[in-house]
DNA sequence: ATTATCTATAGATCTATAGATAATGC
DNA sequence: ATTATCTATAGATCTATAGATAATGC
């Protein structure tokens, strides 16, 4: 809001917080309804309340759009990772915290943005930057996962997709059935993700518990 | 291939099975590549060896040719589901049986047609019977985990939808990281499944075996 | 006659640029 | 002067239809 400048718009800001941010939470209600090639800059400036070439003056293009938007939702992700993997606690402890940590992440928006990680369109080069942050992500739940001493008839690696699977799963859950989503889906996926390494139920528990101090 | 009716094509058939399903063929690439927004007609037809109106002959658009291979997708999996459902086994190997199936259908094909339930245009109320077929599978879920006595803290609709979540990462780890993917990925995600479920070691280890009969 | 393909194209987009306009900053 | 928006539009699509063409079936 830097006091107004410029020619002035001819709709009010739908946000309240500035063209650019206008344009992001546009463009991520669109893409994640009727997808990335099925989003016009024509479409998203019209729900951003400006004209099409407008938006020219705040990104080069829809990947930049989309681009900025992943980024924005998967570094928060990959900083708690970070925190986590140097963390004072179990490493079981730690998984719990950063599993719950994510599934909270991708419920508590009311866009269901983690719906972009999905989008085919991810494949092109333009998105790499998004891919690199997204598999230091993967990484770490791998080196969590290795100091969990996992079953050894499965790689971590293996099981790291697993469980970012059942994690990323609460984006399918938000589209498909969104009543199971509640305050207790962070805690219980958190949950099935330590049962699958094998733990058992006091184990987890345990887990659970110790993981609450680390999540403050 | 019903003898050659009507004009000759300039390209040859790259499927070798008729037009339909080069269409199909070529759909199914796209989508999953550029997605359904990003995908013309005229990009289909030329993947498909023909001229993009040709294709108005066989779909009425591009939403029959998604919906037809979203169908043809999800049908298999609902029929094994249907049937197990009515399988003489316990609960738990009835349920590793649905759960290692539907991996392995998602692992088989070479195009990762899976990646066709991520998309988002799939709220589109054209896909409607898709999302009918889709809540039947989610049912058989639910009632396999039912009977499984899971427990008392976590629905079984809660559960399926972490279930299914775990099988159908399998789509994402087919994107992400491939090298993950292995004739061992079905029995593996099975696994998971029971333990999420809290089952045992030696449960899940019965279970797994007892399952081998079911899918013969 | 029927079928499956083709060519040609009207009409409707959509992207990206050029350049005008209406504010503020100095 | 700088900034952020606007209007206008050229050029490049893309969809869907009309109608021609080249096979087979009878």
């Amino acid at each position: 809001m830097p006091g107004a400048m410029g020619r002035p718009r001819e709709a009010p800001s739908p946000t309240g917080r500035g063209a650019a941010q206008d344009i992001l939470f546009a463009g991520a209600k669109l893409f994640g309804t009727v997808g990335f090639g099925g989003t016009t800059l024509r479409a998203i400036a019209a729900e951003a309340g400006l004209r099409q070439p407008s938006l020219y003056h705040h990104f080069a293009g829809k990947h930049e759009i989309l681009l900025t938007l992943l980024l924005g939702t998967v570094q928060p992700s990959v900083d708690t990772a970070t925190r986590l993997l140097a963390a004072d606690a179990t490493p079981a402890a730690r998984l719990w915290a950063l599993c719950a940590s994510d599934v909270a992440l991708l419920t508590a928006d009311p866009l269901n943005i983690g719906q972009l990680y999905l989008l085919p369109e991810l494949a092109d080069p333009r998105f790499d930057p998004f891919r690199t942050a997204r598999t230091r992500l993967a990484d770490a739940y791998e080196s969590l996962i290795r100091q969990c001493d996992p079953p050894v008839e499965t790689t971590p690696r293996q099981l790291a997709g697993l469980i970012l699977g059942v994690v990323e799963s609460t984006i399918l859950q938000r589209r498909w059935s969104p009543e199971t989503i509640d305050a207790g889906l962070p805690a219980r996926t958190a949950d099935a993700a330590l049962r699958m390494l094998g733990l058992t139920s006091p184990q987890v528990t345990a887990s659970r518990q110790a993981a609450a101090s680390l999540l403050s």
